[in-house]
DNA sequence: AATTACTCCAACCGCTATTAC
DNA sequence: AGTAATAGCGGTTGGAGTAAT
């Protein structure tokens, strides 16, 4: 492996180191780490580098604060999906799965869990916590107790957890995402999918929903939209 | 002014999944 | 099909900066 037998550095980036493996990066792509830090001859692993160049150098970060509409993206997918922070972090254009995370524990955990207390419960649940029965019925489960347990039964809707259906549909992001609907379903009109607990809001109310049913191809094809420059 | 406590975030670690051979 | 290498993910830690005492 790459520099078997020297020391590899650890902790804090260099500006030097930083430009270096800018440099090989765009050079050589996001591949092959390994690679590129023998080559680069930064004496660092190349798990090392993935990490600087994914969450600080990689071109369309994003820096600076978390704004309020982007926060409200985080607390209802992590509703949704919990700690799955790639996979909110691709949700939010420009920023990464460690920002995510650590905005997470150091802002929303804490205001979720008062929130939580007071009214809210889904705002702090894992994904499962709210599952569908037999019936139109939702039952809560309680994942903090140790034996995981049902703490009640409720008739789903979203009011009921004060979150809007697409709190952010009034948001920057609601033309792109709009943009992209017809190619989701071609025989959906756009005005259909303003309709409430239709289409989109389907997509991304539904506490069953996941991701990996849609068409992968035309999700992935859709990356160019979350480019806001 | 010095010390302690706290917050925030970059970076690391261990594990799993995927890819290449 | 089996194995090794690589990529990706989520949890945790360490240290710098700031606030409180």
């Amino acid at each position: 492996m790459a520099y078997q037998g020297d020391k590899l550095r650890k902790g804090s980036w260099l500006e030097e180191e930083d430009e270096r493996l800018t440099a090989f990066a765009t050079l050589l792509g996001e591949r092959k780490w390994d690679s590129i830090a023998i080559l680069s001859g930064l004496m660092r692993s190349g798990k090392s580098c993935r990490m600087r160049w994914l969450n600080y150098l990689r071109p369309n970060l994003k820096r600076g604060h978390i704004s309020a509409e982007e926060e409200q993206i985080v607390i209802q997918l992590h509703g949704q999906w919990g700690n799955k922070w790639a996979r909110i972090a691709r949700r939010l254009p420009g920023r990464t799965d460690n920002e995510i995370k650590n905005y997470w524990r150091t802002h929303l955990r804490k205001k979720t869990r008062e929130e939580g207390n007071s009214q809210s419960k889904v705002y702090s649940s894992k994904p499962e916590l709210l599952y569908q029965n037999g019936d139109s019925k939702y039952s809560i489960r309680d994942h903090n107790s140790a034996d995981d347990h049902i703490i009640g039964t409720t008739d789903f809707s979203l009011e009921h957890y004060e979150l809007p259906c697409m709190t952010y549909l009034n948001s920057s992001y609601e033309t792109t995402l709009y943009d992209w609907i017809p190619k989701l379903s071609n025989d959906q009109s756009q005005s259909e999918t303003h309709g409430e607990g239709s289409g989109l809001d389907w997509c991304f109310c539904d506490p069953a929903w996941n991701s990996e049913d849609c068409d992968p191809g035309s999700l992935d094809s859709l990356d160019s939209l979350w480019d806001m420059n």
